[in-house]
DNA sequence: GTGCCCATGTAATCTGTTACATGATTAG
DNA sequence: CTAATCATGTAACAGATTACATGGGCAC
């Protein structure tokens, strides 16, 4: 003990709110926060669900570390503009290049459920892989027409969402046997 | 309003570490705690951490909620047995079998970045490139190893996990150009 | 007996959610 | 002017993490 003192020192490592929030103001150079929760309700996965009691506090917390810099408008309007300050884009560039994060798993509720599926009763576990089947190949559907009206802000996650759902969907067929 | 009434007697959905903690359960037939802990700890991917503080409460929550049944060990340990109720095993089954769930997309670190390595210079993009697709073909190699022993309790997340790097390493390839 | 580890738990804290409250702008 | 909507926030709560506390068995 001892090192104690030097950890605490180095700031916190951002949450992946924290992290994305700044991915959209480095996006849209600066932005108000509900432009923010616009942007999670709308184009991150339904995991995000840009609520305005997790966001206007991240801000907070954000901004209070210095990693954003609070612009006014001057439009009219009394919202608050923030973009990134200096500390605050280095702080992206750690937490997009971080290897660790990056690589993990992250959570998938499929493979999670995956291993427990052959214990459900046969003709369950059949009518389940079918439904499972059609929601995947609708969500595959609707990815690619997204991506072909190309006015999508995030190109490159929708792909690898596609790619993701498209492995499961080998999966499923791979395991049917 | 008034559908509201309707929705609270329907009891509240699990959560995904009450979903799981129920799989281990189940995949054991019966188990302690501490034993749910160390699978958490061990196997699941690093985004479960198997806290005490998270653990002791979702199992006391779903035992006050009828979906296990404590059984004494008897075996001199004071330590509790947890069973699936009936109830539970019902849960259970809703919870693996929720399409809509499972179809999720979940929370991929590396999806939710890859939209803004593009912004990174390139000598920065490159070397982080290089670090990244090391580091997934490490743990592609280690999952291999782990399928090839044969030993693990949950293969088909295995699978599952191998074909998420594979399909992120399929992506990094085809993004270099 | 003493010390150590196993197993169970609790306390403080941190994030995020839902639901509610409020002020500013705009449509009519 | 009034009502609707946009934008910003707050309050109460839920779930998870870390760090700490405790008690039972066992090695020596």
């Amino acid at each position: 003990m001892g090192a104690k003192f030097m950890a605490k020192t180095k700031s916190r490592a951002l949450t992946e709110l924290e992290g994305a929030a700044l991915t959209v103001i480095h996006r849209l150079k600066s932005c108000t926060p509900y432009r923010i929760r616009l942007d999670f309700q709308q184009s991150r996965s339904r995991e995000w669900s840009g609520s305005a009691g997790a966001v206007y506090p991240a801000l907070r917390r954000l901004h209070a570390r210095g990693l954003l810099k609070a612009q006014q408008t001057g439009e009219g309007r009394r919202s608050v503009n923030y973009a990134l300050s200096k500390t605050g884009s280095e702080a992206l560039t750690r937490w997009l290049t971080d290897v660790d994060r990056a690589a993990g798993s992250g959570l998938d509720p499929f493979r999670c459920r995956a291993d427990f599926w052959r214990g459900l009763p046969k003709p369950e576990r059949d009518a389940f892989r079918r439904d499972l089947t059609d929601e995947l190949e609708k969500k595959c559907a609707n990815i690619v027409r997204l991506m072909k009206a190309g006015n999508e802000p995030e190109p490159k996650a929708l792909e690898l969402e596609l790619a993701l759902h498209k492995a499961r969907l080998a999966w499923l067929k791979d395991s049917e046997r």
